[in-house]
DNA sequence: GTGGTCTAGACCACT
DNA sequence: GTGGTCTAGACCACG
């Protein structure tokens, strides 16, 4: 489910940080679902435990997890996460983003349509 | 013109990076003007002269900048740079930044918004 | 009576232990009561009596409760339990977060005031 | 300047943060004073740079310290520290352990002296 | 079996 | 030289 590249020049733990967010950004995990133990997630990705465990504490900073001792690591509840700060950020590297898209070409219309497609299934949820 | 912030933990050659990039974008700076020299630079800033090189190698490798030897580091001219790749990955990361907001809460309005705001000056320039 | 996080990362066992030290100190569990059976308690709260087991024998030997085997559990009274070093424990962990409170800009009026609502009760007891 | 006791049972990378943390606070380490890089200390203490680096991001995460990648570690300056939500922790903390001393008899006055004893210094500083 | 801590030793990026 | 990442392997606490 998550695919790592230990060429990219990426870490690793980062790479599964974004792996494991993007599936329950996409609703693949949903809150309260158990995910792979750090161990398990090592043997299958062939990464040693302690990266896999430095990913889920990143995880858990950011709120996207929790960790039960002796239980293993669950998906949060979206409405218990703290937004704040973190939403100011994701805007400002957006702006940037897109200024970037603007300066290279890419017209309003061009970003408007993608902004369409990641919102599509908005009701589905 | 440029803030560096050493405690960000944001490397300073990536920071002197995305200022002048940005002076590029936001049309401060113009196609085949002079930027400072790489002492220069490093005097104002108080910087190694070694980080801000690697800086202005990067900016050419990223077809922001163009050096003539001898003579100094000149902005290119937006019609010269490749885009292709740079741009599929600039979306890439723009989809991944807003499916993020969005999961956040942030509504399809708000981030139009934000788009308009950004594409606001497109008739002036 | 005794609410459990398991998302909090306190191990379960010492939840249950200041739960019920709480409730000891605030007096609603008062000397000679009898407190519930580890599987009682196990049951309520949906807990291994393991666990409770393991919490009940740390607050026997903290002085808190005593065991009388074949009959249960019960509230120690106030005093049959040793200080001395309990206190002098306690006293250098109010000063550690003290002096923290006070590094954060907390002034002294505030502490104060804080010790005056925890002691208003003193002589209704 | 800092002891460790490895047969506490408390982790080393804890003592190291409340030992650093009490010399910030102590004010003995200064705003942007440089703190003994992770191998230094590691050799120091005769631990691990890897436990002294896990306890230099806790630092960082608290807010206490800064990296500067390349240079070393430094203390931040207080007035940048974001309080809140840790304000109320610790008052929480300090709320339990005095209603715990009260329960096991020590008086409101010696409380008191406890509070003007560490803000003696007030004026001092 | 689960996560948490720790060590020893290695390699890389930044300044 | 500094911090950042990663591995391999070990031991402990929790439930």
């Amino acid at each position: 489910m998550i695919n790592i590249d230990v060429k990219s020049g990426v870490p690793i733990y980062e790479q599964i940080v974004e792996g494991i967010k993007n599936l329950i950004i996409k609703n693949v995990l949903k809150g309260d679902e158990k995910i792979p133990s750090v161990r398990e997630l090592g043997r299958k990705l062939t990464i040693n435990p302690n990266t896999i465990q430095k990913a889920y504490r990143e995880l858990e900073y950011q709120g996207y997890i929790y960790t039960v001792i002796g239980r293993g690591n669950f998906v949060s509840n979206q409405s218990e996460k703290p937004n704040g700060k973190k939403v100011t950020e994701l805007i400002d590297q957006a702006v940037k983003i897109i200024e970037e898209l603007r300066y290279l070409g890419i017209d309003k219309r061009e970003v408007e349509d993608l902004i369409s497609e990641i919102y599509v299934n908005e009701a589905g949820e």
